[in-house]
DNA sequence: TATTGTTATACTCTATAACTATA
DNA sequence: TATAGTTATAGAGTATAACAATA
């Protein structure tokens, strides 16, 4: 019966997840916000629609949530070149950073806890980690 | 280095527990409304201070959230009885089923994907679950 | 005419400040 | 006076509908 696993390994990784999310950067930025910044950082420029495409948002929302960052001088919008309807928005070398040290404190808030962990059980947890990520790719 | 393994952790679980949580077994239901529904099957009956304390909201936020509940019949308000002060949200009939419901969406998420797996990789994630516990916990 | 983005407007969730009722 | 809850009001984030600009 491996449903009492899929319940347990439920409950730990949404318990784990709100831990991680909660160790900002900057605790005035959003989740929305934060999620466009490590995309562009991760991915590179995109549209608008591209973006809310990935962040399953609507135009108008990731629109706003794309001018308070331009705001916050996090990311810059252009109009594209060849296709005047289009803009296309990219991080800024603040939004870099901000994104940088937000990586860097969650990262933190994970290895501090590795740390001190038995060789054996980092092993196990490196293991997992690969069953993990399969799991959430299907 | 165990820094890596942080950072690849980190990333899964969250990408893991966005997956989960978008398995509702009610799409009106909001997050917090849903986490105040699992915490009163889980945990009984509490007051409204107690609530918000636990789920980190103010208490007029929370004090809102439970007047959605209550209009949605999910959940019950009735005065204390040896402190007229005090309030005591209990969850419903149809509070209860809706956890229920939901638990069982979001644990066949898991199980239809952990039943493709080999008995080997099962015992490495039964083992991960146990210290990834003990993390959260910390 | 279709596509891309934006503006107008409204709803939900959260917050702070002020108020009521009870201890 | 202090505590528990509520009401009043405002801000952030999201949605749908309507609009503007470009292909």
């Amino acid at each position: 019966m491996s449903n009492e696993l899929g319940h347990q390994l439920r409950q730990t990784i949404l318990r784990l997840a709100r831990r991680v999310r909660a160790e900002r950067a900057d605790d005035a930025m959003s989740d929305g916000k934060l999620s466009v910044l490590f995309m562009l950082a991760n991915e590179g420029a995109q549209t608008l629609g591209s973006l809310s495409d990935h962040e399953r948002v609507t135009p108008p929302s990731m629109n706003r949530t794309i001018n308070g960052l331009v705001e916050s001088g996090l990311v810059t919008r252009v109009s594209d070149a060849t296709d005047g309807r289009k803009v296309v928005i990219d991080v800024s070398d603040a939004g870099r950073r901000l994104v940088r040290d937000t990586r860097r404190k969650r990262d933190a808030w994970f290895s501090s806890r590795l740390s001190k962990l038995t060789n054996a059980e980092r092993e196990t947890l490196e293991n997992a980690e690969e069953i993990l990520r399969r799991l959430a790719d299907q």
